[in-house]
DNA sequence: TGCCATCGTCGATGCGCTTCGACACACCGC
DNA sequence: GCGGTGTGTCGAAGCGCATCGACGATGGCA
């Protein structure tokens, strides 16, 4: 192992000037700045991190905690955790995956081994058990998704309850007077995952504010509870034309089981979706969707926590505008 | 922060004493034990992750290089992540994720800043340009897929061109006497990742010592490039009667394309998907699958990894057998 | 020419832990 | 009762780095 000494050595310096060569935080000469850098470069010269965390107690180490849950989707997930490996590495910070399955005890473990400089937490759940415990870490903290009582956490997500606004807005100006909600799994609202419970919330008002009837319907992935869902909906109001489609796995079953029943879209359907963009243009007939932006929130969430270990004391609460993309699958319903 | 001279204090003995009781590596009388564990207990304590590394050159962490395209199928990278984290966790490491995009550097920096113990690559190309690197490195390494020329390192994988002679078998078995393979996108083959190119020989090989009329196709992501695929396969043998898709992401476009065709499955058209049984089992017809089995992958690459670093030295390659489920979409085609 | 301020570099120290050799004590057999 | 063999515990050293105070050199100004 090449450490910081045979760089010294190499350069004929001291082993603290090649650390602030590195580092930056004091003045160098142009001409040992070359010679440092030659060296470090000739001998291949990476810092040990151990060491580096232990001196400095920095660890350059980003903890993500993501669900398992196969309830949610996987799609996003995937993209929100590439978009964040990304960013952290902009900043010259690495990724370590923590599962929400290991628990709150998982987060201690982390803070107190000082494993990680700071926490992203994805999944929250309205009265999330973990905030508390997050709260008192004094870790710098960024969660995805917004619980009841952030306190003191800064929050990246999606603005749910505007996006929910936006697809019964634009059902309603198409002069849609009967539409539905078809939501993600029932456990995902059980455990009152955030971004539930807030499109549930925008559907509701939205739909009160506007005077159109509304239905909304939780539904688990397999074909049969689609089918199902879809029966009830239909049977409780035959005059339903709009579906807001809150739960991307469903999607190819629901679209296929319209089709069987004779449903067109959008001639006696309109669909709209809250799905990534490319998944919303990837069907026969492409969805008119309100995106969800994995990628920018994973971008944020870096950006926020980065801001937060650079000295931002301030939490930040931060919602992303919903954009709605019009694609074939609405229409005004029939007269 | 409670270090462990914090804990030899309140337990009244030596800190080193302290470190054995944790790590088990000298005996210690049951009356000390007690005490120590105690006070661990008590104090809430957990060592330094930077030091321990420091002084024992050892990180219980695993890197695992995932790729970021999404034109590989992001569930099964999930599915593999997810049990991967699990299953490091029960070996008490923790799980950082780098992604291909860094590049071979990425590989160098890990290992020799000692940020990891192991290193587990995905998404392997059959010529990929980081196995001389890996090999350089003297850090255990585990593939996920098979490179031409593998040398000291192990990889681990679902046998494809196994599940590719399964397929074929399978249809051939039922009478069908010219099948077609939908692959991944054209980039993927491209690059030569090591799973399509494995596939793609299992088919080629099986197809011909069964005497079946064949064909290939590598398929892009969107409903055109499906629509496009389907297009020529049935163009060039209007006899065909059975699909292998080994794309995954493929699978709700190609299946709403035939039946827009008028083809019905099975009775028209067996399809026999490559793909996680969840998936296969979402669809209105519930496919015949060759099950991607990411979980017992990602789990068997962690224990390859643990046993590298218990000291195995001598890299094992294991290719798991292809399990194939049958289910409605796969018939004898009509006479 | 002499003094002070500034800039660039150096040495020493300590971060929290593991590990090695040393050591104290108890217990055995002769 | 003595040497010998373990067993359990301790103290010290050192892992590789960041950081702080100190110090030499250089240049400006009087």
């Amino acid at each position: 192992m090449v450490t910081i000494n045979d760089v010294a050595n190499a350069a004929g310096v001291a082993p603290s000037t090649v650390s602030y060569v590195i580092s930056g935080k004091r003045s160098i000469s142009p001409k040992t700045r070359r010679l440092v850098e030659d060296s470090i470069r000739k001998l291949g010269y990476h810092p040990h991190a151990g060491a580096r965390a232990l001196a400095s107690s920095k660890t350059n180490v980003l903890a993500l905690v993501v669900p398992l849950r196969t309830d949610l989707n996987v799609a996003v997930v995937m993209e929100f955790v590439a978009s964040a490996v990304t960013a952290a590495r902009a900043h010259d910070h690495d990724l370590l995956l923590l599962t929400k399955d290991e628990g709150p005890a998982a987060l201690q473990r982390v803070a107190s081994s000082a494993i990680a400089d700071a926490l992203m937490v994805m999944d929250v759940e309205t009265a999330d058990p973990r905030v508390p415990m997050l709260l008192a870490l004094d870790l710098p903290v960024v969660l995805i998704g917004v619980p009841d009582h952030p306190a003191g956490l800064s929050c990246v997500d999606l603005d749910f309850t505007a996006a929910a606004s936006a697809c019964v807005a634009h059902l309603a100006d198409l002069g849609h007077r009967s539409i539905a909600l078809i939501g993600p799994s029932p456990a995902v609202y059980r455990r009152g995952t955030s971004y539930a419970t807030r499109f549930l919330r925008g559907f509701d008002e939205a739909t009160k504010s506007r005077d159109v009837r509304a239905a909304s319907h939780a539904c688990a992935h397999s074909y049969e509870a689609v089918s199902a869902c879809l029966d009830e909906l239909l049977a409780a109001d035959p005059g339903l034309t709009g579906l807001v489609v809150h739960n991307e796995a469903v999607l190819p079953g629901l679209l296929s089981d319209l089709r069987h029943r004779g449903l067109r879209v959008p001639e006696d359907i309109s669909v709209i979706a809250v799905c990534p963009d490319s998944m919303a243009e990837q069907h026969a007939v492409a969805l008119t969707n309100v995106a969800i932006p994995a990628e920018e929130v994973g971008t944020q969430a870096v950006e926020m926590t980065m801001r937060r270990l650079a000295g931002h004391t301030t939490p930040e609460v931060r919602l992303l505008g919903p954009r709605l993309t019009r694609r074939e699958s609405t229409a005004a319903p029939r007269a």
